[in-house]
DNA sequence: TTGTAGGCGTTATCAC
DNA sequence: GTGATAACGCCTACAA
């Protein structure tokens, strides 16, 4: 293996000197310099980042903790967060936690160990006094999901409007009967997002049903099964409005299984503008969040800790644009 | 920090019984242990894995080099790579390569910096010359896409009898204008699912149609496209085979809006049964690969090569299935 | 401008 | 069974 001594002693020079021109700070004169650069290049010189990391103490990797790759809405968030992280060179491990708690553990660890400088949680399932312990010691933010009472950065929407402007245009379009299906209540989202539905049927005069509001998993099996039991009943809503566009999809399949009509039978609003909701058939009206800067605002206020540990605690809300769809808009034909 | 100074300080050892009870290998008193262990739990020390990392010269993470994350077609492979590494104490760095040579080489570049012990190509577009001198230096295995050049381990199915499967069931069914939409032939996967074809419709006395053979990109966009260029034919095809489940949901969309029925005008069959081809509409027939054994069996070649250079070099054919869904199936009423 | 040398935290080879 | 101590490869005062 080439290292940092034989490049010194082929070029003549002292470690110090090749150190100085790898990490182009320090002065050092022209001449010097290009003679270490020509034995780096001669030699294939790559410094060895074990020895580097360890010394100055940093990983340069990035934690971000999310459920699963495979739920569509990540996607555009991973990819912000990795641009900023490369830009400012640091690599990005992406945790599937798969919800479970033992697995959050074991990627938190890798902080104590000293294999990541900061975290990017996405969604926690972890208990939030585990949480804030960490979160003392280690540069943290929280992306879409987080929680208040953690003084943590945190970058999301105002979900609260979100849900009451889907459930206004639900009305908008003639709805009376409209439903929710929702993710669990411990997601602060699904809180705030239940809570705008209210506030719009509230506001429109429209009874409020407690039976078609149904909490469940944040999958396509659940939004089929809690689409059924919707169906099933007979006083069944005439439109309903979905936390994500993975639970609407899931509910579509259910509704074209009974052979009923969307948008004339029940209309259909999801949320995320995942890539498949436009190809759906009908095409998805949804709530689209702006994911990929929320992914890197949360991976630019990750660095901006890990650089400077005092730095202010940024809490950032972004813009979030409804877009109406065949499924909640009569079929031109 | 705590380090394993302090501890042995504490304890009142030294650092290498520490460091004999940290990795349980070398015989220690059970009261030497006992003690160090009490202290560390006390101390709540962390090895630092930095200084651990310098010393055994590994990092214990592994590279996944696939273009993007978004195609449902990684989610498990992913998962069986990213399980057999836990299983080995190593950790999975996805790298989204967005298929470009220059984003490939920066991953490449981890390994030479020794930020990663291994390295597994879930499809390369890089220069196979290039390939070629990092394996000799560096543990690779192919995954899915290979090259026979390269003589390097790797996991993938039998594509050609693969594409020869699929199509013999269209026509079975009856059909006798078979179009297919291909990716790009660069991949031996795309070389071989044409052969296939190929081979069916010759042995089943179909004439071949070169007009019928449309080559792309394997997204959506690109299977909306090229179906639609098969349907804007005045002889158009009466069923379309597909390499990509991808690429047949965007296909299903243009037959959708061309108002054709699936499978009476057209029969459709897919490749890969992502999660989404069952929820399609129509289901969606497809080859199912045993994705996540692949990404199981991939990443245990891989590390068989890590902890010995000089391993045998195995070549693994996993099975395939064929699934009947509605999309070449007459829908029950 | 350049060189010397100490140390980051760990493991592993010697002695004892 | 345990303890010194020398690496691993790099960076960075401090000297020169």
């Amino acid at each position: 293996m080439t290292t940092i001594q034989k490049v010194a002693k082929e070029a003549g020079v002292s470690v110090a000197t090749v150190s100085r021109v790898l990490n182009k700070s320090d002065r050092v004169a022209p001449k010097t310099k290009s003679i270490v650069e020509e034995t780096i290049k001669r030699l294939k010189y790559q410094p060895n980042m074990l020895g580097r990391n360890l010394r100055r103490s940093e990983s340069r990797m990035i934690l971000a903790l999310l459920p699963s790759i495979s739920n569509p809405f990540y996607t555009m968030i991973i990819k912000g967060i990795e641009d900023v992280a490369r830009e400012n060179e640091y690599n990005v491990l992406l945790c599937q936690t798969n919800s479970e708690l033992e697995r959050e553990l074991v990627y938190i660890n890798l902080l104590k160990q000293r294999l990541a400088d900061g975290l990017i949680s996405l969604d926690p399932t972890i208990n939030i006094n585990v949480l804030r312990g960490v979160s003392q010691d280690y540069p943290i933010v929280q992306s879409c999901e987080y929680s208040e009472e953690l003084n943590l950065p945190y970058v999301t929407i105002d979900n609260f409007q979100a849900g009451y402007q889907a459930v206004k245009h639900l009305i908008s379009i003639g709805k009376k009967k409209i439903a929710l299906i929702n993710s669990d209540n411990k997601f602060i989202y699904a809180r705030l997002r239940q809570k705008g539905y209210l506030k719009a049927l509230e506001e429109a005069g429209l009874g409020i049903n407690e039976d078609f509001i149904i909490n469940g998993e944040n999958d396509f099996e659940s939004g089929q099964k809690s689409m059924q039991q919707l169906l099933a009943r007979k006083d069944r809503p005439d439109a309903v409005f979905l936390v994500s566009d993975v639970l609407a999809i899931g509910a579509l399949k259910t509704i074209r299984d009974m052979k009923l009509s969307v948008p004339e039978d029940i209309a259909v609003v999801g949320f995320d503008n995942i890539e498949f909701a436009i190809r759906m058939n009908p095409a998805l009206t949804t709530i689209a969040q702006p994911m990929y800067e929320i992914g890197r605002e949360s991976c630019r206020l990750l660095i901006n800790r890990i650089v400077n540990k005092d730095v202010e605690i940024e809490k950032i809300i972004m813009d979030f644009e409804l877009i109406i769809r065949e499924s909640t808009m009569k079929q031109v034909e």
